[in-house]
This record gives structure tokens, sequence and C-alpha cells, in this order.
DNA sequence: TTGTAGGCGTTATCAG
DNA sequence: CTGATAACGCCTACAA
């Protein structure tokens, strides 16, 4: 095989050449800005297509203008992140935004808190993106700090208090929660388990602070499982209260992956689901419809919400004041995993 | 709140001020080259950290040097993207591999042909990735064309006969199935429906040829059914071939997705897996070992797969010879979905 | 071994 | 309205 023969590029040098005007003339013609005549501005485009030109995001950056891409650190574990379907989908729903303006997502893992931060202080110094995305915020986020340290343009997917007045994203997950409470204890349960994510998350606090109120509002008495979100962790979370003195009769999980594993690990119990205890998910995903029986969950579009997040996004590299958005908030999905409690033993 | 204080970057101009040098040799000194005095590497390289340089990726590229970023288009749309467990495992595994060197990953979606054409071609001439990782090839892909004509690197994720001579990286998609047919035909199957991805992709021939093989040489009439990978079609095309008058006592998918989906089809049919119909799917996840019964599957690992990926795709913007890859073959992971079909009726 | 100077492709400034 | 020309930050001959 042969060597791929490179063309030369082509530059507005060719364009202004080939369009018998300037460089300047071209790059006004060519980001549609004024200053130029209408009969060159023909003539350069004309030319531009011609050749087939297209711009050279290098030079651009470095001539002061935006990179074009807009960054996301995740900071999970690869393996981890490969079964939680949160992610994807947020991603998709950035990208179709970002399609829109030829923009482009850069992405990058980060094993721990330290390298998010470095990731996201590279980027800013190596101007590689024009903003960045912060998801899985936690309070006192190091990594809002040095957003803001470095003056990047960047959106916040989480409870706005803890976005210290960047841009945020936020539902109002303690409505939601309320909901997924009102549900059970109208079909009568009056012992319902949390099976959390960990304390670290800001939202887990906010969860927490409504389950209990909704509770008591109740005449309940709260009860709470710490987990790390894993298909594990939420099976042996099951478990563990399911097999308990004084088990629950309805357990509400942080996501959908540990609701589907705890309905696996009830059933293995010799435990049957609605009927002997029922299973609440947030984050409605294909799982929850796939399983037997489909599980009841707290779904919120997050295809919609990274759209959104995105064009917030693209809203304050433009110069948008910082504000705090709200999402509409998740609605319960009933399903087969939620019926009456067993009668009282 | 006050604007954040923007400070001036950090150049090498500043570094070799600091350490008492030239440009040249802060250059030299920062790209591990020879040249430079093991005394004046030392200042250079604590100047920088002192200053807290970091290269800017933009002035690089035009001065002829790599991007530091690898390119990835999917062409999917986002909302069946983000259902799809395959590609945030493979993501997973690519970033595992570049956040070694630094390296980021640049995404887009495409909702079509010529958009991931158009992506690639872009992305090329704006220098913005310095190659590109391509799956979910078909035969004569219009990708692959593109990415020879421009010689940009590119690693392909398929049949190396689809990939004209670009370094790729296959599966041997014939033996699983093989054994797939294998394990059926062990067990007493007799009728086997294969339910597979849409014809345009390249995989889909290679493994329709394998189980027509695999079930002729058993005695066995193939049945094949095409789907669109989703989970309608997946539960759909088992309740076409489940209630047609001779229906098969196994079905094998193309993927996980539509082998859960069926599962739950199934159920509500009345029947029961796997002791009226025995159930595999190709593309071992999560979802296979979550639900009840588990399903039996063809496993490889996705996220290795990724990380594979990436190193090739090093190599290969490193100068190497393009050459075909073998992975390893998916190794059928038995569960309960499997059985011995029903006593004949 | 070191430093100087020119180029990469764009945008922006400032004379004509 | 147009056309030189200077940044932007880095790399790399090439000269000292």
């Amino acid at each position: 095989m042969t060597t791929a023969r490179q063309p030369r590029r082509v530059t507005i040098a060719d364009v202004a050449r080939e369009a018998q005007t300037s460089t300047a003339s071209v790059s006004y013609a060519l980001n549609d800005r004024p200053g130029v005549s209408p009969a060159t501005r023909e003539r350069v485009l004309a030319a531009a297509a011609r050749l087939g030109w297209s711009p050279t995001s290098a030079a651009r950056v470095l001539a002061g203008g935006g990179s074009g891409a807009i960054g996301l650190v995740v900071g999970r574990d690869p393996r981890e992140l490969a079964i939680e379907p949160f992610y994807m989908q947020f991603i998709a729903g950035v990208e179709s935004t970002l399609a829109e303006r030829e923009m482009s997502l850069v992405l990058e893992l980060a094993p721990n808190a330290d390298a998010e931060v470095e990731a996201i202080r590279r980027w800013h110094r190596s101007r590689r993106v024009d903003g960045v995305l912060l998801t899985d915020v936690i309070p006192n986020d190091p990594r809002i700090a040095v957003a803001q340290e470095c003056g990047i343009p960047a959106v916040v997917i989480g409870d706005p208090a803890a976005a210290a007045g960047l841009t945020a994203l936020w539902t109002d997950d303690a409505s939601a929660m309320e909901h997924a409470v009102e549900h059970l204890a109208a079909l009568g349960h009056r012992r319902i388990t949390r099976l959390t994510a960990p304390a670290r998350f800001a939202y887990t606090a906010v969860r927490d602070a409504a389950f209990e109120r909704a509770a008591r509002a109740r005449g309940m008495e709260p009860d709470i499982v710490r987990t790390d979100l894993s298909l594990e962790s939420g099976a042996a979370g099951a478990r563990a209260v399911l097999t308990s003195t004084r088990p629950p009769t309805a357990l509400v999980f942080d996501n959908d992956v540990m609701a589907v594993a705890a309905l696996t690990a009830t059933h293995e119990l010799g435990l049957s689901v609605p009927r002997d205890v029922s299973i609440v998910a947030w984050d409605d995903s294909l799982l929850c419809r796939l399983v037997t029986p489909p599980v009841t969950a707290l779904g919120h579009d997050i295809v919609a919400l990274g759209a959104h997040a995105a064009r917030r996004m693209l809203a304050v590299i433009d110069g948008a004041e910082p504000a705090a958005h709200q999402e509409a908030t998740p609605t319960l999905q009933i399903r087969a995993s939620t019926g009456p409690p067993p009668a009282e033993a």
C-alpha cells in the first residue's frame, strides 16, 4: 500500500488568493462579520467552497477564539461507569445540542478527585475546551473552586447550594422523594427503608432530609442504609434489611441498578415482589422496564437534562450571567414492583 | 460577585526567563529531548513547575505536533445510544488507556452516514484529533474510504475484510456462534431461530453464515429473523416466531437488550424460560445477570476491547504498520435461560 | 550546549 | 471597504 497522499491543507491564504482579496477580508466574510462588501463576500464564500476550506481549530484557539469544545470529567471507575446508564444518556443529550453548533465533547475519566481537578486545570491552561460540565457534585467540591479560580465557564448539574454561584441545573429531588413516600404510604406501607448513594454526594443529603420529613409526617420511623450505588451493595443492603428482625415492607433505592439487583436478591430469599416487599428505584431506565416485575421508579428525562446542560453551557460561554435553573421534577412511574404491604403478622 | 481575575497565561517564554535560558532550551527540556545540559533541564523543569506551566495544545498542534486527542464518531440515535450498554463500556475502556498518556477522547454523535463522514473530514481538516476509531462498520463503509483518503490514522473495530487494509481489531464471531449452536444442540434443541442486527452491519453476515453452517452441520434448518436491535423489535420478533405454527425451542439474539426484552415477552405469552424456550444473548452485560432467569450469553470484555483499540490507535499514530489484530473470542456464559427443549409434542 | 528567528493558520488592529 | 501586519504559543532548523 502506498503512503496516503497528504494534500497540503487549504488555508485562508489560499482562499484569499483564489478570491483575489486579502486574508482579512476572507476571515471577515467567513465569519459573517461586517466590513466586507457583498461582492467580495460572495467571491470568498465561493472560493472557500471550491477549495474545500475548513478552519483549523488550533489556529482559531491561538488567535483568541474559542476551541469549539466543551469538557466533561467523569470521576468514576471505568468498570463502574460501564454499567451506569446515567452517563450515556446524559452524554447523548449533551451531544444532541452540541451537534447543532458543530461543537464537540471532550471526555475524560478521572480515577480520583485530584485527577478531576487536574484535568480541569489542564484543559483550561491548554485551552482545549471552552467550558466544563460538572456532575456528581459534592459539597465544597474542589472542582467548583478550581473552575471559579481559573474563570472557566462551568455548569453544575446539581444543587445550586453546592454550586457556589455558578450556573446550576437542578431537579427538585425533595418533591420527588415526597411523591415516592406518599405512594407507598397510600398503599399502606408503614416501614420503609431508603438505600442511598454515598453520603459524599450533595444530593444524598437532600434526599435523606426529604425522606425523613416525609416519613415522619406520616408517623413512620425513617430507616436509611448507605451503599455505594453498585449492584452488589444494592443486593447486599436489601438482603441485610430484609433478614433483620423487623424487616421493612418497602425499599427505596437511589438508582436503578441497585433496585433491580435487589429484586433478584429478594427472589433468592424466597420473597415475592410486591407481595412481601415493594421496590422503588431512582433513575428510571430501560432496566426498570425490562425486569419482572417491572420496577416503579422516579424517572426524569436524562437525555433532556444533558441537552439542557449543554444549552446552558453555550449560554454561559456567550457571557450569560450565572443562575440556577430548575429541571422538571422526576415523576413516579408506577409499575408492578409496588403494591400493598403484606397483612401485619 | 467580582469577575474572576484572569491571570495571564504562563508561556514557555516566562519559563525561559525564570530559568534564565532560551525558549528553545525550555522546549527541549520540557519534551525530554536531547540538546540540553542536565543542569539547564533541571532549572527549566523547576521553573515550569513553580510557574504552573502547561502546554497550550493549540499552539502545539499549529506547530506540527499532535492534538493529544482521538475521535470517536457514533452513528446512532441519541435515545437509542442511551440504552445500548456497548458504547459506554467501550468508551470506558478507551479512556482508561488514554488517561495514561493524558490524552483525551473527542466524541461526536452523527445522526446519519453523511454526518459521520463529515465529522471525520472536519476533524482532520481542523486537526482536532490525531486519529479516529471506527465502530459499527458496514461493508464498503464510507468512513473507511474517507479515513484513507485524508490519511488520518484509524482503527477499525470489526472484520478486517471490511477494513480495507486499515488496522483492525476483530473477534471471531463465527467461532462464538458455533459455540452457542453447539450448546443448544447438545441440550437437544432442533429448531433454533436467530434474531439479528440489521443486515447492513458487516458482522451480521459473518454471524449469519456461521449460524447457518453450524445449524446445517447438525441437521437443523436455520431460521433467521431481522431486527433493528431495539427492545421493541426483539420482543416483537420473539412473539412472532413463538406464536407461529411450528415455533422454535431456542432463540439466539444479536444483543442483550433484545434477549432480555424477549424474556419478558415470553412470560407474557404464558411460556416459561427455559422450560418452553431457551434464550441466548450476544453481548453479555449486567442486564443478563440481573434478570430472572439470568440469560446465557456470549460475553466478551468490551472494556478491554476499548482499551486495546486505544492502544492500537496510539501505535498507529506513532507510525505502526496497519494490521489485523484478533481479540479474544466471546465465551458462552451459561446461565439459567438455556435448558433442554420441551418434550416433542 | 545554547540562543535566535521563522513558521504554523487565524483573528484583530490599523493604516490606506 | 480593503489590505498589510502583528500577535497568539510552540517547535525546530540553524547559527553562534
